[in-house]
DNA sequence: TAGGCCATCTGGTCCT
DNA sequence: AGGACCAGATGGCCTA
């Protein structure tokens, strides 16, 4: 506990990474505050902890991130998307692709129930990407709308 | 300026 | 014992 406490003043102070350099930058540093022979190891330890998380996240959460962005079709393509907006579209998505594999359909949009009640529904927000990008006619949408779901 | 988003640190838990 | 994974806390940056 009190390493942590030391750890986090210095950190405030230093925005402290975890090189070769720093680390002996904070080393001197600790060491006035040390509360026994362990305390160094263990600072160095829970550096290294800290340094793999950091890459963990980096390299492992964001890039997974990143390659499902990649799936996720948007207008424009390149629009920034953050993580939540990702999962949420990445869900929606996959909806979607299901209910056009289910009617056999790809050509008609598929619904979405907007209540618990299933009383309204509402065009998915892939198929409005779709429509508004092929610009198909309100009376062709309503032909769509009418035919058996 | 408040709120959203993100990176990072941290300690706990689980697994090998 | 050490590493991976996770969730909470914190502070910085950006935008409406």
């Amino acid at each position: 506990m009190y390493v942590s406490f030391k750890l986090n003043v210095m950190d405030s102070f230093m925005n402290y990474q975890c090189t070769d350099e720093a680390w002996d930058q904070r080393n001197l540093f600790a060491k006035p505050f040390q509360n026994g022979v362990d305390a160094v190891p263990a600072v160095k330890q829970r550096c290294q902890a800290n340094a793999r998380e950091r890459d963990r996240t980096q390299n492992s959460v964001n890039m997974a991130f990143n390659t499902l962005r990649l799936l996720i079709p948007t207008e424009p393509p390149d629009r920034k998307l953050s993580k939540i907006e990702i999962l949420r579209l990445a869900g929606s998505y996959i909806t979607h692709l299901d209910n056009q594999l289910y009617t056999g359909n790809m050509e008609r949009p598929c619904l979405q129930k907007t209540d618990a009640d299933d009383k309204n529904t509402t065009m998915c927000t892939f198929c409005w990407t779709s429509v508004k990008k092929e610009k198909i006619s309100a009376s062709k949408l309503d032909t769509f709308y009418k035919s058996s779901y």
